[in-house]
DNA sequence: GTAGGGTTAG
């Protein structure tokens, strides 16, 4: 395979900036875009503190093992506190050459003893959860037995409502009876957690403190992993940095939570750092750290990330579990691997791991995004043999892949069955998924009969419902319709999206006078200024190319990254079918200047490519012009030209796709630019050096 | 959910 050059900025040949090299072998090939910013990340790290300090002991603290932690994650008073923290020794055990980051002993689970009363004082929870908060008083005052220790515990793990716990915990503490111990707050903290009530919980903790109550692992567990359920990462990490600050060193279960805030946090090199020092202290992860490790290499797409915790399960002889496959195969999933997650689902087939319904959603949704119809529908074949589990996400994601595959007969069947269910109705993601595919089939009549019949049975239409219908509505040129949908679509709560802004422009695009101004003027509505720009360039014929490059910017720094380029495909088509051809390549100009088209040319020393495949027709004939003016610009400056010149357009394999392949290859003809479809090669058009030299010289575009 | 950690949808 040739080796790409590539013009991307994360074009870098090695990991040279990463801190310390990773357990697993640099990857040979290029670093991918997100693992590169995460490296980057690593030389903005603030400098170490002073070394002496370091120096005078033998054995690194804990909190000096993780100063490139506090020093990257927390303020600058981090520093600080660290250095003036208690003295180490405590939590270094001197006959151990290295400490240990983590403790290797769990807690030890408390022994409940028999209690006769049990029945009674579970039925008594029971009332205290049903009760109204105002009655709360009065009814645990009918405590059935003596509220001791024993009891009084056993109640308050049968509370289930945070506010309920809350009380009875404090309704304890009045009674004054016995000391109110960690347990005591452990328990309460684990139902104010799935309250997510974190600041009851942090309150709680302040409070142990002040009476001197000894937090345990668990307590910390409790309060870090609540923090991260309620997105409050920054306090997960305070407390955390608090924990081994008192002395007490996490136990695996601390550890791998915390492992999962820096994994939320997107610090893959911190993560991984944790990681090593674990191992290095003699644990051994178990498939719970090893499904946060999977996951964040699948939301990184990094994929030697996931190879390595494959390796790293494999040489640890730890056996994934359904958990952790299902991670796996998301993740696989998430970089791009739809043959490798196949085959890590038949092993674990042959290894006698029922799948679930997460499983089967994951490897649906991947065979769908793949295109592969073939295993999609084997697979989905398999899980009704089997009677295998199945949800309504699940059904909702069979939707979308038969959206992706095109099966419009098969959606309608399990629609139906849906409908008929008694346990699984088709809610607005349903009802999107078929706007999708009678959207891209074309197919506005039964398009809209589903709208009608939404609001018939009380599902919202949302964005995307919304967005699938006008582009339907648009395609069909029913622009009367399209406009009474946005409107009513708007009036009832939809707020419209940069995707929705994006269709509502390339329908302008496609459509002539009154047409085009009754789609402008519904996009007047979400985005005022991207109209504004569209008659700054039609109308004017003074604008200069800054004013426009202004404008353009502007748009483009209030509008989601995912939508940068489609407006920019969609501006461009606009003025192409306007007959304003420079306007065109201004705007590829400006869009790529801004880095909206990334790899739009690639060059070996055999092989010049360009890359259009993400372009819109409009945009693409204009790359391609754009092309050949400045290879006739080449050639009389006499550089040295490859053998071979190619064009990729993509080979469109989606069912419904719009055929950039044909308009692309009607262009090159128009042109007589001597470009050949492959007919080895899907989607690709190639020329000779010297059949393009020819013709530059003859036609002098120049 | 029986004092603590991990996985499903454009």
């Amino acid at each position: 395979m040739a080796t790409k050059i590539s013009i991307s900025p994360y074009h870098h040949s090695s990991a040279s900036s990463h801190r310390q090299p990773p357990p697993f072998t640099a990857p040979a090939q290029l670093p991918n875009k997100k693992r590169f910013t995460v490296f980057c990340s690593s030389s903005k790290r603030a400098p170490s503190p002073p070394s002496a300090v370091a120096e005078e002991r033998k054995n690194p603290s804990l909190a000096e093992q993780l100063s490139p932690l506090s020093t990257t994650l927390l303020s600058d008073n981090a520093n600080k506190t660290q250095l003036l923290s208690k003295p180490k020794s405590t939590w270094v055990n001197p006959t151990k050459p290295k400490p240990s980051v983590l403790s290797l002993h769990r807690h030890k689970r408390s022994t409940y003893s028999y209690n006769p009363q049990v029945k009674d004082l579970r039925e008594f929870s029971k009332k205290l959860n049903e009760c109204e908060e105002s009655e709360f008083l009065a009814v645990v005052e009918g405590i059935p037995t003596a509220p001791t220790r024993e009891n009084t515990l056993l109640v308050l793990n049968g509370l289930k409502p945070w506010q309920k716990s809350l009380l009875f915990f404090n309704w304890v503490k009045a009674q004054n009876l016995f000391p109110v111990e960690t347990i005591f707050y452990n328990v309460t903290m684990k139902s104010l957690r799935f309250g997510r009530q974190f600041q009851h919980i942090e309150d709680l903790a302040l409070e142990m403190i002040e009476k001197g109550i000894e937090l345990d692992n668990i307590t910390y567990s409790t309060i870090i992993t609540c923090a991260k359920r309620c997105n409050i990462f920054d306090k997960a990490v305070d407390w955390f940095e608090r924990m081994y600050k008192t002395g007490l060193i996490p136990d695996e279960v601390t550890y791998s939570a915390v492992l999962d805030v820096y994994a939320k946090l997107g610090k893959v090199e911190e993560v991984l750092s944790l990681y090593e020092k674990g191992r290095a202290s003699g644990w051994k992860p178990d498939p719970i750290a090893f499904a946060v490790l999977a996951k964040m290499f699948g939301e990184a797409g990094d994929y030697d990330g996931i190879r390595y915790v494959l390796q790293e399960m494999k040489s640890l002889d730890v056996q994934p579990n359904l958990v952790v496959y299902n991670t796996l195969l998301e993740a696989m999933g998430k970089v791009g691997k739809p043959g490798l997650a196949r085959s890590l689902f038949e092993e674990m087939m042959e290894l006698g791991v029922t799948p679930n319904e997460k499983t089967l959603t994951a490897l649906i949704k991947i065979y769908g995004r793949a295109r592969w119809a073939k295993d999609a529908l084997e697979l989905w074949e398999r899980m009704k043999s089997n009677g295998w589990p199945v949800d309504f996400i699940l059904y909702n994601t069979l939707l979308s892949m038969c959206a992706d595959l095109g099966l419009v007969e098969e959606a309608e069947r399990l629609f139906e069955d849906m409908k008929s269910s008694q346990r699984i109705k088709p809610d607005s993601w349903s009802y999107t998924a078929m706007l999708n595919i009678y959207g891209s089939a074309g197919n506005v009549d039964k398009a809209m009969v589903l709208f009608k019949e939404m609001s018939k049975v009380g599902v919202n239409l949302n964005v995307m419902g919304c967005t699938c219908l006008i582009q339907c509505l648009g395609r069909a040129k029913k622009i009367d319709d399209l406009v009474k949908v946005f409107k009513a679509s708007v009036n009832s709560g939809v707020k419209p999206d940069d995707r929705l802004c994006g269709c509502l422009l390339s329908v302008a695009s496609y459509c002539d006078g009154d047409d085009a101004n009754k789609v402008l003027s519904c996009l007047e509505l979400a985005n005022p200024k991207l109209v504004a720009l569209v008659n700054l360039l039609t109308n004017e014929e003074i604008t200069n190319i800054d004013t426009i490059r202004e404008e353009f910017k502007g748009i483009l720094n209030s509008t989601s990254v995912e939508a940068r380029r489609p407006f920019c495909n969609c501006l461009i088509d606009i003025c192409r079918n306007r007959n304003l051809h420079v306007r065109a390549h201004e705007l590829l100009y400006i869009g790529s200047v801004y880095g909206l088209y990334p790899g739009l040319h690639t060059k070996t020393e055999e092989e010049w490519r360009l890359n259009v495949r993400s372009l819109s027709v409009g945009a693409a004939h204009t790359a391609l012009e754009e092309w050949m003016s400045s290879l006739a610009k080449i050639i009389q400056q006499q550089e040295t030209l490859p053998a071979l010149f190619s064009a990729n357009t993509g080979a469109g394999t989606h069912k419904f796709s719009q055929g950039l392949g044909s308009a692309f290859a009607s262009h090159v003809e128009k042109l007589a630019v001597p470009f050949r479809e492959s007919e080895e090669k899907a989607g690709f058009f190639f020329a000779t050096r010297e059949d393009l030299v020819e013709w530059l010289q003859s036609n002098a575009v120049a």
